[in-house]
DNA sequence: TTGTCGTCGACTGCCTACAGCATACAGTTT
DNA sequence: AAACTGTATGCTGTAGGCAGTCGACGACAA
């Protein structure tokens, strides 16, 4: 061993990953709006690449529900119905109150420890009213807590899950400020004593608190007008 | 409207789906081992295709866990450990539960006579002793319960860790025969009756059964020595 | 012998090129 | 006028090709 156990992490990533994370940030940040056609030679150009590793990152970002592949068609941005929004949601919170109940049994103090760091640092982002901070503190967390309950596959699956959580909650992260992370407070001492009843209990209650808040903020928006998704053409030139 | 409603489904699959099943066919009747280096140019030419149908289908197989991608190193076919198997299981029978539950809620007449019929039709696999077909319509069975759940986001997660669990389950598959089919009917009656809490159950104690007869039949196993997934060379040409 | 360095070759990652298909528009027919 | 058909064009799906990279192997030194 060389210096550290953990050497061989800053890979110099792979262009289809940057590509990857490049478009998650576009569609993230509402350049690139639900239902249009991504053509890959625009995306290609825009960020600079060729065609393929972009290719692959659509195919990619379709399978975690990004994106929606139409074979010969082309790829679109994924159009979140508020149906699955409340779906997704109550996967979330079915896989999130087992690995509560597993962490409970499970954590390590170490563990614990870290939650605790990302709790203060949770609310230090909300008192600073710095809402990008609080959702991404709050996904660690969460994250962490997948972490302790020490099944892989479960981690794995929630990590899928939580990245579109993330999508649909940004915009409504502010209504929830401060009691949201009294309750991950609450978890967290539920996982220290060991109680899994109490920590599953917790974080049910938590999760569907974030998924009535967030049905609630959507009820009263405007029903979209459903474009079909069309190929989308370019003007014919001159 | 031409002549029917479903008119649109035909389509000549792309290349690289048919890659994809190809693959997954190849890794299930194990022509290709657990930690094989999988070189993309080998499987071109196997399957009479270019490189880059290849390549596509080896990144998506990675997102479903059924090879690992080592950047600049290549794809190796995913070592399945008995740790991971459990933990599978674990996840599978979480998530059915749940569908269970909410089938018993929300499941249709159609639904349910669908969920009959796949149970008369594995019964009668397992008395001609036919565990391909067994295993297959298990799936069906499974997949159809987690249909009549009306989650779509579950259905396709549920799906996913499916077909990964029928990788391990094939295996063991005859071991477990009729019992299985007895519990399905179960199930199948209390979806019908509505009583959610009694298919939830049922549900939890028939995957908990499955799980614990793959845990029996592979603790028996030798531990295999886990070679270490190595970029596999060409022997050097003359 | 054991550890380190240099070389070689195969394989991956990416780019470019081409064929086929899907859509939109224009012309034609009823 | 409305609908159908032909044609043009841009996009996807696939192929082929090139440069960079990683691991294996051998030589050399401790």
């Amino acid at each position: 061993m060389l210096v550290s156990d953990q050497a061989k992490i800053p890979r110099p990533a792979t262009l289809r990953e940057s590509v990857i994370e490049a478009i998650q940030e576009l569609i993230v940040s509402g350049q690139l709006k639900p239902g249009q056609h991504l053509v890959e030679s625009e995306l290609a150009e825009l960020l600079g690449v060729s065609r393929q590793p972009v290719r692959e990152a659509l195919q990619q970002l379709s399978g975690e529900g990004w994106v929606d592949l139409h074979p010969g068609q082309g790829a679109f941005v994924h159009v979140p119905t508020l149906q699955e929004a409340d779906q997704l949601l109550a996967v979330r919170a079915l896989l999130e109150t087992e690995s509560a109940r597993l962490a409970a049994l499970n954590a390590s103090p170490e563990g614990v420890q870290e939650l605790r760091d990302l709790c203060l640092r949770g609310r230090a982002a909300v008192e600073a009213d710095d809402v990008e901070a609080a959702v991404a503190t709050n996904s660690a967390l969460h994250a962490q807590v997948v972490l302790q309950s020490g099944n892989k596959v479960l981690a794995e699956l929630a990590a899928q899950v939580a990245r579109r959580v993330r999508w649909y909650h940004t915009p409504v992260a502010r209504q929830r400020g401060m009691t949201s992370w009294d309750e991950h407070q609450a978890l967290i001492a539920a996982i220290e004593a060991g109680d899994a009843d109490r920590a599953a209990h917790i974080m049910r209650e938590h999760t569907e608190h974030t998924r009535s808040s967030y049905m609630e903020q959507r009820a009263g928006e405007p029903v979209e007008p459903v474009q079909k998704p069309v190929r989308r053409r370019r003007p014919r030139s001159i």
